[in-house]
DNA sequence: TTTGTTTTGACCATTTTTGACCTTTGAAAA
DNA sequence: TTTTCAAAGGTCAAAAATGGTCAAAACAAA
């Protein structure tokens, strides 16, 4: 077993108490014995949106890490949804899953029009064409997230 | 904890009763242990505008500090955002705007959660410097639009 | 061997904390 | 009335406290 699969599980233990914590970045690295930057490793592979993770952190005096698992239920369209997004996505399928999501009740129409607001092509064609779907990408799961917790 | 938010949480305390509050930097930081040019870094980081804080001062003898909350007229807010947002915004001004949102009541703290999904670092750092303040200025006031009808 | 993952460390960014030095104001002294 | 000075508050930059990024090196898997 290596140490970011040690560090991973320790923090998956965390979670399985509270669905929030909030941690030091240099005092866990301290605990584990690993260099801080581990850690940044470790959340930045294990703990995605796309496996329904939320990571916020503030740097400065007090500053601190938080993690936030949200929970949906195994095999819902939301499950899915983060799992096949990839790295890009157009907004014709952004709308579509937002109908689905819709339908089945995971979001409301208000959800999904800020959503939209957000992930529409109307905003993003302000930025060049390599990053468009890549960002859409990215709002629309952290917001996904968002409104389903 | 840090000390700036300790400071910051008994003056929003005090702003609780009344909407006008008035007191001396230097008695005041003698009481929270601190030097009195942090009550300024208080002020200025979290007192703001943004926040809907008006703070004036009076020096020499019996000078003291006087915080405002700004009264808005109903929609008034909403444009002065709007108007006031110009090409580029950061993070932490856009927290500000909904710290002061959720306030007035204009907008929910679901709203405001979704709204710094998509208009947060966290999404934003995929973009280059130049593109993400002026992208987030974008969707911020897209979305604050779709909120608020 | 090739390719993907993990580990490390040097360097960067942000926020807070402190302290030295500056400005303004009112009242007492001249 | 003018001068002086103590009592406020303000500014700014350096230091401290955090966390982030990135690329090279080490390791593991195919």
């Amino acid at each position: 077993m290596n140490l970011s699969n040690t560090i991973a599980e320790m923090i998956f233990s965390m979670l399985e108490e509270k669905s929030e914590i909030e941690f030091q970045r240099n005092l866990l690295a301290q605990d584990l014995g690993c260099v801080p930057s581990q850690i940044n490793y470790v959340l930045s592979s294990r703990f995605t949106p796309e496996r329904g993770f939320i990571v916020e952190s503030r740097r400065g005096g007090g500053g601190c890490i938080r993690i936030t698992r949200i929970n949906y239920n195994k095999g819902t369209l939301t499950d899915e949804i983060l799992s096949s997004v990839g790295e890009g996505i157009d907004e014709a399928t952004v709308r579509n899953y937002l109908i689905n999501l819709i339908y089945q009740n995971l979001i409301s129409e208000r959800d999904a029009a800020l959503i939209l607001a957000a992930a529409g092509d109307n905003v993003l064609r302000g930025l060049p064409y390599e990053y468009r779907d890549r960002l859409r990408a990215a709002i629309f799961k952290q917001m996904l997230l968002t409104a389903v917790r």
